[in-house]
DNA sequence: TGCTATTATTTGCATTTACAAATAACTGGC
DNA sequence: GCCAGTTATTTGTAAATGCAAATAATAGCA
């Protein structure tokens, strides 16, 4: 063991890739790819977001975002809409191929958190989880100015 | 507190999205890349490696790496030696320049540590890596066949 | 109201990325 | 020693990515 199997963002890193490259695989016969299920989940989460919001979200940079969505809404999975309060701002929406989409991936990504997490105690799970929040609100700081 | 809260690979993915654009931006003045950083690292660990090995320590698909690689050389960070045991393989070995670069950022790397585990116990930061080692081997199972 | 500064999104463009196919070299069985 | 199958890396090519600039619209204030 190495020092970077000591070193937190290696570890990080490594899982993350771990899971978003089999979950990507997964998907892919599915027509869809782990970024889409990303906006599709946070839509389900909550509908008619903007696209600021949604990059936040999904940590997907806003210009690639933009063309990310132009796909899906190419595909029928969304749609968008030029919000009512404020015109610069656009909203984002589930279409109803986009919702079918959203149910035939959410079981996958209910199992790919159970096999993540198996041999995990309920409590080992939520202190995991409550620790990756606390490192994201860590990393808060040095945000770009 | 919606779903994507409580889902781990949305916490997981955020969390190292959050701390990898930091740490880019941090090393972006240096010329260096979280990428070039993460190849220079697993040399620090162990020169000498091949392609492949690179490959899996830094997460970075083969076909990337190799062009990565490619311009990492171009900057004298590192040179490529084919393999005297097997001729198929390439091993990647640190210059001096390469070193030197990797001198200046193992600092930075160290401060990225300890602001993302501020106000983590001892105790706490080990379960939370213990944790990621375990989850990224629950992860093996379903990789490519 | 009209102007300036700010905010939300998109577009331009060069780089990075990844799948698949190609290349190169090894291994084991004959 | 030679061939078939396997392994290591690179290359072809199309798509995804991200910074910076452009566009569009709001907000605050004189």
């Amino acid at each position: 063991m190495g020092p970077l199997d000591g070193y937190l963002p290696y570890l990080l890193n490594r899982a993350g890739a771990r899971i978003a490259t089999a979950f990507g695989e997964e998907v892919r016969p599915l027509g869809a790819t782990l970024q889409t299920w990303r906006v599709l989940a946070a839509l389900h989460e909550r509908d008619g977001r903007r696209m600021g919001d949604l990059s936040e979200t999904t940590s997907i940079e806003v210009s690639t975002l933009t063309r990310l969505v132009d796909n899906m809404e190419k595909k029928g999975l969304v749609a968008r809409r030029r919000d009512a309060a404020d015109a610069r701002a656009v909203t984002l929406h589930a279409t109803p191929a986009g919702r079918r989409m959203t149910r035939i991936i959410l079981p996958i990504a209910e199992r790919y958190e159970k096999v993540a997490l198996e041999g995990f105690s309920e409590t080992e799970a939520t202190v995991l989880k409550t620790a990756l929040r606390r490192l994201f609100d860590n990393m808060d700081g040095l945000r770009k100015s």
